[in-house]
DNA sequence: GTCTAGAATGTGACCGGTCACATGTTACCG
DNA sequence: CGGTAACATGTGACCGGTCACATTCTAGAC
C-alpha cells in the first residue's frame, strides 16, 4: 500500500497524459475518452494514487468541514444531537469536527480560531445561552443553533417545540386527575426553561387551574438539583400530587427524594420528565417522560447549516420538532 | 470584521515588506527587527488579516487534525473518552474530528477516506473488535486503540486494566462473605470481556472458591441483556448471593430483574458493576461499581496518538489504567 | 575606512490540486 | 475534400502559505 506522496503529475506521466486529464478522471468529467480514462485509471491503481484532500481544499477554497461546539460531549442530549448531525453531514459529504467548550472563554477562542482561519465552513452551536457565549459568534459566518432557539439574532435553529412539549406533559398530569401540579424548571436564564414554563402555564390556564409560584422550583438540569428542589416542594401544605420536571435527570433526582421521604410513586406522587434518557425505563419506578428526537434534531441542524453554507442568501429558518409522550410507571391517577 | 480574502501578500504590500517577512512575524521568528514587526502587526490589524489554515497545512504537509472513530457518539463510555481526547488534543494544538461508524462497512470506508486522502494525521479507534473492523486499519498509519488492548497487532493502546478491575470487584464481594458469586459478561468475542472473566477467575482461585460455568451468563453490554441474564441465573439452586456484572448498564438490568422477582438488594443479592455511569447513584438501590477514569483514558490516548504521529519510530506502548471501587448500596454482607 | 560575520530581509520555487483558456482531434456537413 | 462544431487534451497560472537560498544591512574588529 504505497500511501506515499504520489501526485497527480506522477500519475499523468505514467499514463502519458497531462495532469489536467488525470484531474478530469478523478472528478468524473465526461470529457474524457473511455480508453484514456482506462489508461489513467490503471496508472492510478498501479501507483496507489489518492487525491490529497488538503490540496483539493486549497484549490477549491473550501474545506468540506463543519464544527460543532457544545459545553461537553458527554451529556446524552448533546451527544445524540452531535451523533445525528455528524452522520447527516457525512452523508452530505462534509466532515464534522466536534469540540467541547466548557466555558465562555474557550468558546470564544474556538470560534475565532475555527471561523477566521477558515478551517471550517460553518458552526453548529449547542447551548448558545449556557453563558454569554452567543455573543462571541461572528455575525457573518454560517451558524446554526441546535437544541435552542435564537433570541434576537437571525440565526438558523432546530430544537424541540418546548412550549408544546411542556403543555403536553402538564396536560397528561391533568388528564390523570391532578390539580395541584408542581414544576421544577431548568435555569430560568435559558429560553428553553422559560418556554417550558410557558407551556405549563398554558395547560393550567386552559383547564382553569390556578397557577402558584410556590409550586415552582428552579434547578440546574442535574439530578442533585432535582432532589433538592423536590425536598423544598414537599414541605408545602397541601403538598403537590404531581410534578412536571423539565428534564429527566432532575426527575430522577425527584424519584430518589420521594423514595427517601417514604413516598410511594405514583400512588402519592406522579412524576413526569422530558428527554427520555437511555435508562429511563430502569429507574424505580420507570419514568414517564416526553421523548425528544435528538437524532433528528441533529440531522436537521446539519442540513440547515449546510444550506446556510451553500446558499448564503437563503433566509434563516427556525425548526421546532415535536416530542412524544412515553407513559411508564411514574405517573398515575390523582387523588379522589 | 473583514473576514474576506486578505492574504499574506496584501499585508506585505501594506507594510512595505516582503511576504516572507509577514510570514516570519506570524510565526514569531526572532529574526525580525522590532520596528518592522510593529509595522507588519499594525498592517495585519488594519486589514483584519488571519492566516489561512488550509494554505498553511498545504505548505507544511500536515493537517493538524486527528480522527476518532467509535461505533456511536452517544454511549457514555465512548463519549467521555472522546471528550477527554478532544480536549487534550486541542491543548496540544490538534483538532479532532469524531465520526460514528455503526457498522464495519462504514468503518472501512471512513478509515480509507480519512487516512489515504491525508485528511487526518492519525486515527483513534474505540471498540476495534466490535466486529471485524480492526482488519480494515492500514498498517502504516498512526493509530491508537482507546478502551481496548490490541491482539496481535503492534498498536498503541490505552484502556482500563480489565483483569485487575474484575479481580477487585470480585474480591469486594468475597470480602463481604459471598461464596456463590455469579458473573454476567459482555460479548465473549471481545477481549475486554475475556479479561474481566480472567480477573473474576483469579479472585475466586486466590480464595480457593470453586468456579462453575453455570454461574456465568453472557450479555451484550446493554440493560435488557442484564435483565435476561439474571432471570436465567436466578433459577439456579442454590441461587448465587452476589453477581459481578461486567458493566453498569447490565447491572441496572439486574437490579430491575431482582426487583421484579421480589428480591431485596443487597439483603438477598449483591450486585456490582463496572464503569460508574452518570446516574449510578440514582438507581434503586444506588449501584456499587468500579469507576473507570474515561476522561484520562481519552487524554492518554490522544497523547499516545500524537506521539505516534510526531515520532513515527517510537515503540508502541500499551497503557492500562486502574479502576476505583465506589461502594454504594447494591452490595452488602453475604449469608451467615 | 575597510573587512566580515551575523542579523534582517527579499526572491522565487513549491506543496498538489483546480481553473481558464489554448490547442489538437474527431466527426459530420455540404 | 475542406470547413466547422463539438469533443478531447494540454498549458500555465493560481490558491495562500512555507521553504531554501540570495541579497542587503548593520556593527564590531582591524
Amino acid at each position: 500500500m504505497a500511501r506515499s506522496r504520489v501526485t497527480i503529475r506522477d500519475v499523468a506521466a505514467r499514463a502519458g497524459v497531462s495532469h489536467q486529464t488525470v484531474s478530469r478522471v478523478i472528478n468524473e468529467s465526461k470529457q474524457v475518452r473511455p480508453d484514456t480514462r482506462a489508461r489513467v485509471e490503471s496508472a492510478i491503481a498501479e501507483l496507489g494514487y489518492r487525491p490529497n484532500a488538503t490540496a483539493r481544499n486549497m484549490a477549491k477554497g473550501r474545506t468540506g468541514t463543519l464544527a460543532c461546539i457544545a459545553p461537553n460531549l458527554t451529556d446524552y442530549t448533546f451527544a445524540s444531537i452531535i451523533d445525528g448531525a455528524e452522520t447527516e453531514a457525512r452523508r452530505l459529504d462534509y466532515f464534522m469536527l466536534s469540540a467541547s467548550a466548557h466555558d465562555e472563554e474557550t468558546f470564544a477562542y474556538l470560534v475565532d480560531d475555527l471561523a477566521n482561519s477558515r478551517r471550517v465552513e460553518g458552526i453548529m452551536v449547542i447551548n448558545p445561552y449556557a453563558d454569554q457565549r452567543h455573543r462571541h459568534l461572528p455575525g457573518d459566518f454560517p451558524t446554526v443553533f441546535a437544541g435552542a432557539r435564537p433570541r434576537e439574532e437571525a440565526t438558523d435553529s432546530v430544537s424541540l417545540n418546548d412550549v408544546e412539549a411542556a403543555r403536553e406533559a402538564t396536560q397528561h398530569l391533568i388528564n390523570l386527575g391532578h390539580q395541584r401540579i408542581a414544576m421544577i424548571t431548568g435555569p430560568m436564564a435559558e429560553d428553553c426553561s422559560q418556554d417550558r414554563y410557558l407551556g405549563y402555564e398554558q395547560a393550567l390556564q386552559d383547564e382553569r387551574l390556578t397557577i402558584s409560584s410556590a409550586l415552582i422550583a428552579e434547578g440546574t438540569w442535574l439530578a442533585p438539583s432535582g432532589y433538592d428542589a423536590y425536598q423544598r416542594l414537599s414541605h408545602l401544605d397541601p403538598a403537590p400530587t404531581a410534578v412536571f420536571v423539565q428534564n429527566d435527570q432532575m426527575a430522577v433526582g425527584v424519584l430518589r427524594a420521594a423514595r427517601d421521604l417514604g413516598l410511594e410513586i405514583p400512588k402519592q406522587l406522579s412524576v413526569i420528565g422530558v428527554d427520555d434518557i437511555p435508562l429511563a425505563a430502569y429507574f424505580a419506578p420507570p419514568l414517564t417522560t416526553l421523548k425528544q428526537d435528538f437524532d433528528n434534531i441533529g440531522r436537521e441542524a446539519a442540513r440547515s447549516l449546510i444550506r446556510a453554507v451553500e446558499q448564503p442568501d437563503a433566509p434563516t429558518q427556525q425548526l421546532r420538532l415535536p416530542a412524544e409522550l412515553i407513559i411508564r410507571r411514574s405517573t398515575g391517577p390523582g387523588p379522589g
